[in-house]
RNA sequence: CGGGGCGUAGCGCAGUCCGGUAGCGCGCCUGCUUUGGGAGCAGGAGGUCCCGGGUUCGAAUCCCGGCGCCCCGACCA
């Protein structure tokens, strides 16, 4: 950077700007274990408001909070065929403990569904226990080859819920359910949009029936998985020898599900809403909603105006708001100013000797809309009372600005490859096509435009007319199918 | 695992080609003056120059061997 105070531009190096936007607004460092991070406590901050709506979210839907061990016996994840395969080149393996070695390793979880669903099978003996609905906060690791800061570390932070269901159709209503749940917290709380979708099988989680995923649309016009809901049907039931009896006394498998977001949410946030002056964040995520800023001359004027700030700070925590006052006496307005912009806080109330004599206060915003000035300076108690509307606008007003990215970035009955090719290789973004189901058609693509099939998009995503050919010119339209390069 | 880059003060870097005992900016500490968009002046603290060997009177610099990190790719339920 020229100035190293400056953010590198998304334009010049969207990379780049990722990387110093996470570390300069202090949301994460680099640790000393490579490919893992620590998440300092404005970072931390987003992702505990996330928890905490998310578990108020999974709580309205009946689910219930357990935990689960860290370590899992190597046998267990091996009675899942496909699941092991799917997860051995990730898994990071304890083979000593107490001075010896392991007669059995123990890996060191990627996710938990053999664990719990063997533990599920002690608890569960009839139909009257079902369905059991449980999710658990914790911390897997999947030992990557290229980490990247919330997008891919080898340890993150998530929820996986699990649940098991006397039937089919129970499960897979569960399955769908939490991906709606998912996309509503994403478009009302990060306000970032995602399509959903079933995933292709060459995408869908190792042992799973059917996956659906949460795809967000990044600003470099990346799709980011932001969220996946499994139908796991009796796979992982029958590996763990998991039975109940049935209302009409026969022994059955349960259907199970499982479903996760993680702390990558909190890249796709960046992604989503960041620009060249930092981070972003939305009201309801934002650990501080509204920072106050003091301004002031000599001491007199510094005693009244951090009286002020006192009492406007008061006023907003009693309205719900969460406020700081930022009285640090060694730096002057202007760096205050930069460095809370830097960290996306929605609000800034500047109050100075100017804004004392008139009566006012000056809002400042993070965001500024269209055509207008970033600073307002209303009366002080029209000002106050602003403010819990102007942050729920705002929060509004990112979600839209998402979706409406989103859709000018989306293509719609494209059906040359040639075309295609184009889009992604150009612009980026989601391109809707016809496609045959035909795996050969994916690893094309995947080779020759390094973009993959993000969904089979579910009803209200698709396009009005549905395409009757595949994309590759071969055969019929199985599907519409969504395509896009990929974090 | 392939390609590229980089390891020098807390951070960002120069110095390395051409060997001579370590420097700049920011940050930090003290004081004074400042404070409505990244303050100024003065004084000050802070370094196994990634590690190990070698060459040399002398190595951040040259040679050999390691290690680590970042970026791009492969991979990524």
């Amino acid at each position: 950077m020229a100035d190293d105070r400056k953010l590198t531009p998304r334009s010049e190096d969207f990379a780049a700007w990722y990387n110093e936007i996470v570390q300069r607004a202090e949301l994460a460092d680099y640790s000393p274990v490579r490919g893992s991070m620590v998440i300092r406590p404005w970072g931390y901050g987003i992702w505990e408001r996330m928890q905490r709506a998310l578990d108020d979210m999974f709580k309205a839907t009946g689910h219930e909070n357990a935990y689960f061990p860290l370590l899992i016996p190597m046998s267990f994840i091996e009675k899942e065929k496909e699941h092991v395969e799917g997860f051995k080149p990730e898994l990071a393996i304890v083979t000593h403990a107490g001075g010896k070695e392991l007669e059995e390793p123990l890996l060191i979880r990627p996710t938990s569904e053999t664990v719990i669903l063997e533990m599920f099978g002690k608890w569960v003996q009839s139909y009257r226990d079902l369905p059991l609905l449980i999710n658990q906060w914790a911390n897997v690791m999947r030992w990557e080859l290229r980490p990247r800061l919330f997008l891919r570390t080898a340890e993150f932070l998530w929820q996986e819920g699990h649940t098991a269901h006397a039937s089919a159709e129970e499960a897979e209503e569960e399955t769908l359910r939490m991906l709606g749940v998912y996309r509503d917290f994403m478009e009302n709380w990060i306000g970032m949009p995602p399509i959903t979708g079933l995933k292709s099988e060459s995408e869908k989680f190792a042992g799973a029936v059917r996956t659906y995923a949460c795809e967000a649309l990044m600003q470099d016009n990346k799709a980011l998985q932001a969220g996946t809901s499994h139908f796991l049907g009796q796979n992982f039931s029958r590996a763990a020898d998991f039975t109940f009896q049935s209302e009409a006394g026969t022994e059955e498998y349960p259907w199970s599900t499982s479903w996760g977001v993680s702390t990558r949410m909190v890249g796709g946030m960046v992604m989503t809403h960041g620009d060249d002056d930092g981070l972003v964040v939305p009201p309801r995520l934002a650990p501080t909603q509204v920072v106050v800023v003091p301004i002031y001359r000599n001491d007199e004027e510094r005693s009244a105006t951090l009286a002020k700030a006192a009492e406007v700070e008061a006023r907003l925590r009693d309205d719900g708001v969460r406020v700081k006052v930022d009285g640090r006496d060694h730096l002057n307005p202007g760096a205050k100013f930069y460095e809370w912009e830097r960290k996306g806080v929605p609000l800034r109330v500047e109050i100075g000797p100017k804004d004392l004599e008139k009566g006012s206060l000056c809002i400042a915003r993070r965001v500024v809309p269209e055509g207008e000035k970033r600073k307002v300076f209303p009366a002080e108690a029209e000002a106050l009372a602003s403010i819990p509307g102007r942050l729920d606008a705002l929060q509004t007003d990112l979600r839209d600005r998402a979706v409406a990215r989103r859709e000018e970035n989306s293509y719609r009955g494209v059906s040359d490859w040639g075309e295609m090719k184009e889009i992604l290789e150009t612009k980026g973004g989601f391109v809707y096509t016809g496609w045959s189901g035909d795996p050969a058609v994916e690893a094309r693509a995947k080779e020759e435009l390094k973009a993959t099939i993000r969904v089979i998009p579910g009803e209200e995503f698709r396009s009005d007319t549905a395409p009757d050919r595949c994309i590759s010119g071969e055969g019929a339209a199985a599907h519409e199918v969504v395509w896009a390069r990929a974090y």
